[in-house]
RNA sequence: GCUCCCAUCGUCCAGCGGCCUAGGACUCCGCCCUUUCAAGGCGGCAACGCGGGUUCGAAUCCCGUUGGGAGUACCA
């Protein structure tokens, strides 16, 4: 049985890096019919925020991401908050100590440097396991002096090396990990106990994380031979080191950089099945020549031998591709529920609006679709046909490159076809229109039909034309033209 | 410094010894369709970092080198 975790520290807002590594998790329990065990992993009081706890939950529900085992769904290895667990971390450091895979190590920082310096070494080379053997009159001596020491874990002197899922063998020299501390003075446990403890406790199978977390792993090896040998568990999990999620250029996305928000593409209407698919793609691949699909095809393949070890970097275009082609495939009734939050928040809508304003924007949906490609960019595509003629004011480039001089004569034969057509339909409109400005003015319909679009919708990208112009109705039609006209 | 990871078009991914005059996607640029805006279709630009091996044959394996990244905390 697969047993996969996804275990953040709650600081700051959900990245979509991290996201990232809870999808993969996510998609390789489901893939192999195992469990994803969601942890919280709150021990660190001054970074940490419930705030940033309950942003992680609604991240994972917004996108669909469910879990097995964990806050708010409960499981029999719980408490899921690390904040919960200190006694179990306790009696484990307790347990480690008594038998020797532990020790307590008094040296300041300042006192291994020296050491290092005297010894002609590189003083940057870490802790040089000067405690490991204190006789009990040392450790006395030193408490004495009013120190309180640290818990250390004891390395083996052996090469430690695994097969990672996702990079093959790796191998760390003996030496090269100095003994690291597991519990601070203070008593408070560290990540470098919890994070092993927990897995092991939770008998988690596979653990994959990003890759920076690999040189984190040789110790964790360590601690769980340690683990085994006092009985806490008997297995070593598995490893998979995913690659980063960069920026642009070469950077780590930071979780300043807003370019990481999770929350920021939410706003911008990215919606989940758009997100998702492009973060996938972020060091998996389908098939060679695919690359848009739902959840249900990623979790029916996904498979870490296809994970790739090379870093990504996070590309906006190509995220918004992805989102529109999600975002037409929706049907038409289920894309109006979710723009419609959108054009509310955006002040298109009223919060409750009333049955003629459902019915236009049901007839101009399906429009709409086809040219967004997040969901916020709707408001101002539709704007035009909801606010009060008065406040009506076409955007300020488009009119500036449309509606100069060059557009009087067009709007003037415009207006005068349009005021005398007999039924106002859209084929009644383009017949019209195309007769009086590419017929009658021998205009391109490129330069005819530009003036009248931004005229009437105050936007060069827009709904199809005639259509918008039928839902407007005849009088703020032709209003709209008259007044681009004259001023 | 030390340890580890990574290395194919601008970007992501495919390629796991011959099918590669290297494929798909995004971007950009043309053209077609639509006598509107999109969408769609077609086409184009564009890459195996370098040097050695191994092999009949290397983008694919090995070594080196260069470049990028991470870790080196009483953060996670």
């Amino acid at each position: 049985m697969v047993r996969a975790r996804f275990c953040p520290s709650p600081t700051g807002t959900p990245h979509v890096g991290l996201i990232r590594t809870a999808l993969f998790n996510w998609a390789f329990a489901r893939h192999n019919g195992g469990k994803l065990v969601f942890r919280i992993e709150d021990t660190d009081a001054a970074r940490d925020s419930q705030e940033s706890y309950e942003q992680l939950l609604d991240a994972l529900r917004w996108l669909g991401l469910d879990w097995d085992e964990g806050p708010e769904a409960g499981g029999e290895h719980g408490p899921y908050r690390q904040s919960e667990r200190r006694e179990i971390y306790a009696d484990i450091a307790a347990r480690l100590l008594a038998a020797g895979e532990l020790y307590e190590a008094f040296s300041t920082n300042d006192e291994v440097e020296a050491r290092h310096k005297a010894a002609g070494r590189d003083p940057k080379l870490g802790y040089d396991n000067f405690d490991r053997d204190l006789t009990d009159e040392q450790r006395a001596a030193y408490r004495a002096e009013g120190r309180v020491p640290v818990l250390r874990l004891r390395m083996p002197a052996t090469d430690l090396g695994w097969t990672d899922l996702v990079r093959g063998d790796i191998n760390f020299p003996a030496g090269s990990v100095p003994d690291p501390v597991l519990v601070r003075a203070n008593g408070e446990p560290l990540y470098t106990l919890t994070n092993p403890v927990d897995d092991a406790l939770m008998r988690i199978t596979h653990v994959l994380r990003g890759e920076d977390l690999l040189p984190s792993t040789p110790r964790q090896l360590a601690l769980y031979a340690a683990l085994r040998r006092i009985g806490v568990t008997d297995f070593t999990p598995e490893f998979g080191h995913l690659p980063y999620v960069l920026g642009e250029g070469n950077k780590k996305l930071s979780k300043r950089d807003p370019q990481s928000n999770l929350f920021n593409y939410r706003d911008r209407g990215f919606i989940p099945e758009g997100l998702l698919n492009y973060l996938a793609l972020l060091g998996w691949s389908i098939a060679d020549d695919r690359d848009i699909f739902g959840v249900d095809e990623l979790v029916a393949a996904f498979e870490l031998g296809k994970v790739s070890a090379n870093p990504a970097r996070f590309d906006l275009k190509k995220a918004e591709s992805i989102n529109a082609t999600h975002v037409r495939a929706l049907p038409v009734g289920e894309f109006v529920t979710r723009v419609t939050p959108y054009l509310v928040a955006d002040g298109v809508l009223p919060a409750e609006p009333g049955d003629e304003l459902l019915t236009r924007l049901n007839a101009i949906a399906p429009l709409v679709q086809e040219r967004v490609t997040v969901l916020s960019e709707a408001s101002a595509m539709v704007r035009f046909l909801f606010v009060a003629d008065a406040d009506f004011v076409p955007e300020e480039d488009a009119a500036a490159k449309n509606l100069g001089e060059t557009a009087k004569p067009v709007l003037t034969a415009a207006i005068a076809a349009l005021e005398v057509l007999p039924s106002w339909t859209t084929e009644g409109i383009e017949q019209a229109l195309k007769e009086a400005l590419v017929d009658g003015l021998g205009l391109k319909p490129r330069k005819a039909f530009a003036p009248v679009r931004v005229a009437v919708t105050g936007r060069t990208v827009s709904p199809p034309l005639y259509e918008s112009m039928e839902l407007l109705g005849r009088d703020v039609s032709l209003g709209r033209l008259r007044r681009a006209l004259n001023g």
